[in-house]
DNA sequence: GGTTGACGTGTCAATATCCACATGTTGGAA
DNA sequence: TTCCAACATGTGGATATTGACACGTCAACC
């Protein structure tokens, strides 16, 4: 019934099985966590998805709020429906992000070029991982049964993702400076 | 001239600053390395998009071959058009990755095949790390000046990215399967 | 009482991308 | 010498996604 490599569908489930949501939060949830790290998708792709879903019986409308606004709710075979996708051996993986191809491209910078995009990746990754850090120390630990908190495995992944970024790249910088650090390193010596 | 945020001809670009190729040349390169992880692409959309491109003066053909196989260089402009898209400020970010997506959902599960799906993510992002590791060490260091070993920046990426997916799907584990651990631990100290 | 800003959902045209199909070449193996 | 696989580029229709535009609601502030 639904293709086996459908992304969107599958995201908007994922959030309405964790709880139940209006097009409005889903579209409020693309636009920080899910939306910057995994998958993007504005309100104009949402809302009418959101309706081919229910037409399709993987979500139903739980309610009906203020200024025309409708709860949505992943229905069983919702709920099979993403499990089946999840565990989906041969999924296509669609990849696409422009801050990593942005890192695949440095190659193509001179090298002075390079250095200083670098250290611009690793003073933002430096700071996306301590607001993470903070963030996470903020809540306590995962309780078990308590699918709110069961979101900071995001939070989580996201901050030891900006900390092998910015790993990565002080090793990086050292690489193409690396002629350089070995000339100072060898001065530095001399003059002890 | 060309919009902030397309992001195939810049990834063509890039690829033809650090060599010059063919068209089949950059489709096998988008489905190893930079289609797997940085953004997805196939002949379909690069044949045309190196046309346009040679079009609009980025890139230009410098040697026609056999079966008709035409190999692209970056202009000048091509050079400092990708250089402009590289720093540039407000540049838009999309994401899209499936991958990430279903790390994501991962709270959507219940927590039995929550376990089971990460430790399959251990288990392939361990192959992965190492399999990028043994790569890594065959080759030597990086020389300034020698443009393909560069290319090995991206290696190490993701080899460290691999391993912090790694490690945080064990600790992911050891978080839902904390209370159960606990239990375990002091059952054995009773029985003891 | 009016204005502003967040809430909330939608359409439509333009663009980007994917999939299936199409076509011819070259080298090597059976 | 015939066949197959990799080489090499392309078109066209279907689908997905984005951006501009549109419309109405509600609460708070001035």
């Amino acid at each position: 019934m639904y293709d086996a490599d459908m992304s969107l569908p599958h995201a908007l489930l994922g959030l309405l099985i964790v709880r139940p949501r209006s097009g409005y939060e889903l579209t409020k949830e693309f636009e920080s966590h899910i939306g910057r790290h995994a998958w993007a998708a504005g309100h104009t792709s949402i809302y009418p998805e959101l309706n081919r879903m229910a037409e399709n019986g993987l979500v139903e409308v739980t309610h009906e709020g203020a200024r025309g606004s409708r709860t949505y709710a992943a229905t069983e075979a919702g709920r099979a429906e993403l499990r089946r996708w999840m565990f989906d051996r041969d999924r296509s993986r669609k990849v696409r992000n422009e801050e990593v191809l942005r890192m695949f491209l440095i190659s193509a910078l001179d090298p002075d070029d390079a250095v200083a995009y670098l250290r611009g990746i690793a003073e933002e990754s430096a700071e996306k991982a301590a607001e993470l850090a903070k963030l996470l120390a903020a809540t306590g630990p995962i309780v078990q049964g308590d699918p709110e908190k069961f979101g900071l495995l995001a939070a989580e992944y996201g901050r030891r993702q900006y900390e092998a970024v910015h790993g990565w790249a002080e090793w990086a910088i050292t690489q193409i400076t690396g002629q350089a650090a070995e000339e100072s390193r060898s001065s530095r010596a001399t003059a002890s």
